[in-house]
DNA sequence: GCGCGCCATGTAATCGATTACATTGGTAGA
DNA sequence: TCTACCAATGTAATCGATTACATGGCGCGC
């Protein structure tokens, strides 16, 4: 090893610090991150001496000694979605309070779809996990439970029942249901759904949501109302061919979600069905550009922000060793946003 | 510490792996990090070794003592922003293929704007940097650099270009240029621009292109037809309202983002003007949902995972030690995308 | 005046993997 | 047969911070 390019040069360490200061290494790294065992004296000393030195700590180091990294990691389906954004957000501002840093990994970007979390966890030591969304496989978390290597870990958005973590939730069938609700006040009778993707569990509480809207509001199911759909943009253009095709449309659809709403309507447009004066359309998560679609897009909005401050509020708990039993688990309201893309139903 | 809550119990080290298979230490490592140093009995008998005892290797250690952490680190503006998301993707596919883990920081979302390279070197131990768009000052990274604590790293989207950085670009003000001369042959000879944030490189370069543009084709530069905006929708919402009030309108412009124009046209809209019919907007990126909006948006198209791929590509033939010279900087070509949002202009 | 205990600090073990250097046995070339 | 070298493996130092334990000095109570 010559003359190697341009690189970092070696960091000073904490002996060097030590030295300039005159003191053990032990006291400047009690100087250091727990300044109250040293006396004021002692404490000026160190400090001057890493400003001298322009000592900066070694993470590494710390976590092979501490066996902790102080990092904590957030497994997200898809970061370009607005919406896990927000919630990162929240997260964001807890974890660092807390002094933990964010690892965030994108289960879509990783691994071409084929991903598992032990192999992250086996890659990546963290103190904690926050998975957002179905996107880890409930039977991946469960191996790792019964290894012994599950980390202490919190669930945002729903999950099914039988999981034994703590979550963060949002009352997702009920927010169906206020979707069915509005469109039924509106006079809609025909109401159908852009479903989520098969066997998601989010997608399933919100088709149970829009089953039990429809029955408090005295209508009939009709299976062919219900669109087979994914959650997005794409999918939601797929679906307005469906409905294009079909001899007895409904009125009104209520989407999963914003994306597929946003695919649903520019078909519509795109073959002169206009919204909302002859096509009602609600969407679900509320992201930014619902307010700026066009029409603007009624929706159901959820607390996105509050979500990640909560879960990764419990996550920190977690990780100091309070008990976390079943109450731990937190689910949010979520509220009905009315703009340009729903109304009554033409009178045929 | 007695009994702890539930928590991962303690990891099977190289030790115990060696204990199992009958030999060294050394020769575990070896045989897991370098195959071919060792006879294939001793391999396979640490291999079964390995899996007897469930070792997973513990990173921290390693980073140590090799002095190097195998991951990078990508420093984006916004999260939520898909253009983004797509590069990451790109970084992703290179990176991963290259042993590095991928760290993502979102400087939106971190000390509420705020934001210091140094704090983030300071805190995480990386191989390589990736900045992505103007997000971090230029002055931050020069001093770094003077401190002799900047370690490789590659700038994606363009930048001032004084900076000594290898960086990934696109040809930005060719694009916009693109969309002027796209509006001009159809005939428009009032068209507007929706800039960048001030002094942001990005919009500075747009601005330019959008200059160059009319004067190919010989149009006038009217300095009131250059509305002072922002990247977002809500930028671009208000830049609708300063277009209502005027007395000589353009009847076009060229948003700088798509997200600007999202916003534009979605008050225009609103407010009983029809694009493309009354007005023409074009945008810049090409996101996702510019294909879905109603109408669907003109833009210019970036290449935005093949920037990722060679911004990454570049990073780790630097991290690997390959002289970076000025030449390995990289500049892309942009292409121009004709959606609905743009037409003839009216005959007044 | 003596002893107990606490405060500030130092010494050295420790976290778990990598790797420089040492050792062994075997083989090819003279 | 002897030397030189190589391949395979072992021994132990190393990365840089934390922290258990040891030490010395000082104050307080009796």
């Amino acid at each position: 090893m010559t003359s190697a390019p341009s690189r970092a040069k070696a960091n000073p360490t904490i002996q060097d610090v030590a030295r300039a200061a005159g003191v053990s290494t032990a006291t400047v790294s009690r100087a250091l991150s727990n300044p109250d065992k040293v006396s004021a004296q002692t404490l000026k000393r160190v400090q001057d001496a890493v400003a001298q030195t322009k000592y900066v700590m070694n993470h590494t180091a710390r976590s092979l000694r501490q066996q902790r990294s102080n990092s904590i990691c957030v497994v997200v389906p898809a970061l370009l979605n607005s919406f896990f954004s927000m919630i990162i957000a929240g997260v964001e501002q807890v974890a660092t309070k807390a002094g933990y840093r964010l690892f965030l990994v994108d289960t879509n970007l990783s691994d071409g779809g084929d991903f598992h979390v032990a192999r992250l966890i086996e890659s990546v030591p963290m103190d904690g996990l926050l998975v957002i969304d179905g996107g880890i496989s409930q039977q991946d978390l469960l191996d790792l439970e019964a290894a012994g290597r599950l980390m202490p870990s919190v669930l945002i958005c729903e999950w099914r029942s039988d999981t034994l973590l703590p979550s963060v939730t949002v009352d997702n069938a009920g927010g169906a249901s206020l979707a069915v609700s509005h469109l039924a006040r509106l006079g809609h009778e025909k109401i159908g759904h852009l479903t989520g993707p098969k066997g998601h569990i989010l997608g399933d509480l919100r088709v149970e949501g829009f089953r039990r809207g429809l029955e408090n509001n005295e209508l009939s199911i009709s299976d062919q109302y219900l669109f087979q759909s994914e959650f997005s943009m794409a999918s939601g253009r797929q679906a307005a061919d469906t409905w294009l095709g079909m001899k007895d449309r409904p009125t009104a659809v209520f989407c999963a979600s914003d994306s597929q709403a946003f695919g649903f309507i520019s078909h519509l447009t795109a073959s002169g069905v206009r919204v909302p004066q002859d096509m009602s359309v609600i969407g679900f998560d509320d992201v930014e550009a619902a307010a700026y679609f066009v029409p603007s897009l009624s929706t159901i909005s959820q607390p996105t922000v509050e979500m990640g401050r909560r879960a990764a509020d419990l996550l920190v708990r977690q990780i100091a060793g309070e008990h976390h039993s079943d109450q731990e688990s937190v689910t949010l309201g979520v509220e009905l946003v009315v703009r340009d893309s729903t109304a009554a139903p033409s009178s045929p």
